[in-house]
DNA sequence: ATGACTGCCTCTGGCAGA
């Protein structure tokens, strides 16, 4: 089985790309981030006219993310990053599908550094440890997916010095993600391609997708149950550069069965 | 180089993104 990844950067404006991608590459579980809609505005009847059933936790303007099964309704175990009560950003949603625990994640960006959004990111990331702590300790096959804004190897972005500042390649970012991977949580795109180079996001300036200047801050995070079964991982990156495409590009992990 | 682009909601300019 297919569990892809797509931060879509708005789901009105995204529309036709992603019902485009669904049919095309017609993954199982596919988690996207930055729908960028309140709850009532999701398209979910233009999802299951093509097979899919839909969770998705909204907010106005920006944030939010969704939960899309190939055939099936996937069932909700977790709406909002436990943790802090005040916390009302829509970045957290986790449900079981076909026998996986599947968490769909939007990890705040945390410009500019510092200050109270890099703080928060920090938070935000120490809360998501404890959390996948709990995922763990369930022992089955769990894939905690999604933007984590964070470049965690130097080459993992095309010129490290362009991004040196940036709250994505800050110590303490990469401090946080790399705790998670200590817990012994597999990266899928980064196990598979130690040498870096690929990417994941090309800013819409500075015609970054036409000089391949990007960074691979979308991550597939697997519990060992999860790793086990891992046969293939992937970006697919054509989708960057399609008309009116998202500044990400959808990625994956497949799982035998 | 205080640049660049895009989406959202709309105080159609300001915020957010990365």
């Amino acid at each position: 089985m297919r569990i892809a990844s797509f931060n879509i950067n708005g789901i009105k404006a995204r529309l036709p790309r992603l019902l485009e991608w669904l049919e095309e590459t017609r993954p199982k579980v596919a988690c996207l981030q930055e729908i960028k809609s309140q709850d009532g505005g999701f398209p979910v009847a233009e999802f299951e006219k093509i097979g899919y059933q839909a969770i998705w936790h909204g907010q106005k303007s920006f944030n939010g993310v969704a939960i899309l099964a190939d055939g099936e309704a996937p069932v909700e175990t977790q709406r909002g990053l436990p943790g802090d009560d005040d916390d009302d950003h829509a970045r957290y949603l986790e449900a079981d599908v076909a026998g996986v625990r599947v968490a769909c994640i939007y990890l705040p960006n945390g410009n500019p550094v510092p200050g109270p959004k890099f703080d928060y990111k920090l938070a935000w990331m120490g809360r998501l440890r404890s959390h996948m702590r709990g995922l763990w300790a369930l022992e089955k096959p769990c894939a905690v997916v999604g933007d984590y804004n964070v470049i965690m190897r130097d080459n993992d972005v095309w010129a490290p010095q362009a991004m040196a500042d940036d709250a994505l390649m800050q110590p303490q970012s990469r401090d946080s993600y790399a705790r998670l991977l200590g817990d012994g949580w597999t990266d899928a795109l980064g196990t598979l391609n130690p040498r870096g180079g690929v990417w994941t996001y090309w800013d819409y300036q500075a015609g970054a997708w036409q000089r391949d200047h990007g960074f691979r801050i979308d991550h597939l995070l697997l519990s060992p149950e999860a790793a086990d079964r891992m046969v293939a991982a992937g970006v697919d990156k054509e989708y960057r550069g399609r008309e009116k495409a998202s500044d990400h590009a959808p990625v994956w992990v497949e799982l035998s069965e």
